[in-house]
DNA sequence: ATTAATTTCGTTTTTGTCGAAAATATAAAT
DNA sequence: ATTTATATTTTCGACAAAAACGAAATTAAT
């Protein structure tokens, strides 16, 4: 059976396909993650994360027109569904709500 | 090389350790995340899971005296380390950049 | 033909998950 | 009081899903 609930990847890059609004595509959200996780990683395990989102129906994509750039082929670019909005914010809303009941003692060193 | 930082259920996990305090063994973990996360997961999973945060570097532990309850055996109770809370701290941090730089439009359907 | 930008494929490691067994405590029964 | 049953907890062994990579395939301009 498919798994139910957001990977700790796969919502960060839920989270960066958001930022990146129009511009969704697999380059594009590697340095985006990498920049802004400040953690490398390669362009499969991109393009993994990305399709497994879809699969699972957070994203949906569509093809670009070539660009006029050498090389420029069509790119894949996705967006956050509904169904990838809402659970960006219920995971939101767990963690929200374990750190509210976390005791000042608790991190005391 | 070991894995460098949190996966999803690592980091509930390690927030919910925060939240018992001093009463954050398996059994406390198990239903912590279950009412909080609203989710069902095995005490397999949670100690599995929490022994792989041990081995990071992330929690510490220590028994517990036995009670005195019917089949009340020691407890091994765990506790968020240093770099524990730093790393939930950074994962949080990221998360929030990640939020604030979303377009309005991008949630727009 | 060559080179560049992008996506797809096959494989391995790490994380997440469970069922069942082992350990250790109290309670009940003989 | 010695055994037998039952409760609470942790440990073990196996498997599934997610994360990660290198290399191949695709498609565009030079």
């Amino acid at each position: 059976m498919k798994g139910t609930h957001l990977g700790e990847l796969e919502e960060i890059a839920l989270l960066v396909v958001a930022n990146l609004y129009d511009n969704a595509y697999g380059v594009a959200v590697k340095l985006e993650i990498e920049e802004k996780a400040g953690r490398k990683i390669t362009i499969s395990t991109v393009h993994n994360v990305l399709q497994r989102l879809q699969e699972k129906g957070f994203l949906d994509s569509r093809y670009s027109e070539p660009t006029k750039e050498r090389g420029g082929k069509r790119k894949l670019l996705f967006r956050v569904t509904k169904a990838g909005q809402l659970a960006l914010e219920t995971s939101r809303g767990i963690r929200e709500q374990l750190w509210n009941g976390i005791p000042r003692i608790a991190f005391d060193d």
